[in-house]
DNA sequence: TAGATTGTTAATCGATTAACAATC
DNA sequence: TAGATTGTTAATCGATTAACAATC
């Protein structure tokens, strides 16, 4: 109870508000602004503060750059982190050069394909065999995976994930994954989200 | 509370089960059935469909290709829908090329850009110039827009959607945007994802 | 019939919102 | 001081889970 999914997305949120506050010299910021700035209210600000032990000052609200580091430390943004991509096609390639990834401390090690014609070890990051993602994983540490494959090659990914040593994968096809209890999964099926776009804007 | 976001959520993922099954000619399914394929349990199953009126047959389940057709019904499903994209980079290409838009009736129907270097008006879809988004989209009756272009250009590119009569949006810039109540708007920030994936892999 | 399954009502759980005390 | 803001405790709301009756 004490860390619900939901607050610790709205602290990432509340992150990145902090960051551009920072970036324009921002000193101090109220909890209704951070509020105004992701959508809810300010009660809600204070209460995942409250939930996570971030104290500001009456009448003074919170000092940018403290509250930063403070959220930095509890959402562990001080360690770089290595991700593997599997699947080099558009959704691959798309978060192989997704700005912003980088200087949030996650870093793209390596796509790995099963298309030979894929492959290019001088790219960076490199395009390699998906032969050598074991390998590759369990030799650089990394701990987070991202399978953007076709649905039929996706459980076969994860499994190969799994034994070389991932802990956490983000999973775009849309298909549902078996994994162990131990094992974080967070499924995006961009089609269900764009019918339930469709299905709200037609009631 | 009769209709929640999370039992919609739900009702397309037993949809898309219940395809995979019509296409291997299965006949009937059972509520436990469908709670193992989604990760959930049978009596959320069964909770979800009495929300909305769905019913089986004790003991013999779910007609499968009944239950699909009510779903279809409940669901919008019979109608299609013209989707427009704005900005032809990475993710925009992604989802032009994403395969089962097309067969759930969500049809791509335009991309839009500021880069006149990507204009290709004999490509399908098309991608065309910003400027005539405006005229697209009221001549076509299009409701459903994809904001995939920089932060910066996000709101501008809103604003202009929703001027041109857009009714809702999957937004991927990671900025919050403003929009009228009566504007359905769903965010997917990916990086927002990818961080959750590593908090909760490191806890 | 006995066993298995649906479907609804009630109970629980968790997250959000309200109320309000504390204090700068 | 008066006004504005934080931060916690209590109340509400909504979603999930449990219990169980109905019935094939």
């Amino acid at each position: 109870m004490k860390t619900s999914k939901q607050s610790i997305l709205r602290l990432f949120q509340y992150r990145d508000f902090l960051i551009r506050l920072k970036n324009i010299n921002t000193v101090n910021v109220f909890s209704d602004n951070l509020a105004k700035d992701i959508g809810t209210t300010s009660i809600q600000v204070r209460k995942d503060f409250s939930l996570f032990r971030l104290s500001g000052n009456k009448k003074a609200g919170y000092k940018v750059s403290n509250l930063l580091k403070q959220l930095d430390e509890l959402l562990g943004k001080n360690k770089k982190q290595k991700v593997v991509i599997v699947g080099a096609g558009n959704i691959g390639k798309a978060l192989m050069q997704y700005d912003g990834f980088y200087k949030e401390g996650l870093e793209i090690a390596a796509l790995f394909d099963y298309d030979r014609r894929k492959y290019n070890h001088k790219n960076n990051p490199p395009v390699l065999p998906i032969e050598d993602l074991f390998k590759f994983v369990s030799s650089n540490n990394v701990k987070i995976g991202i399978i953007a494959v076709p649905c039929k090659a996706a459980q076969q990914v994860l499994d190969l994930m799994i034994s070389a040593g991932i802990k956490g994968a983000m999973n775009f096809a849309p298909i549902p994954l078996k994994s162990p209890k131990n094992f974080y999964i967070n499924n995006i099926n961009l089609r269900v989200e764009l019918e339930s776009v469709v299905y709200y804007t037609q009631m």
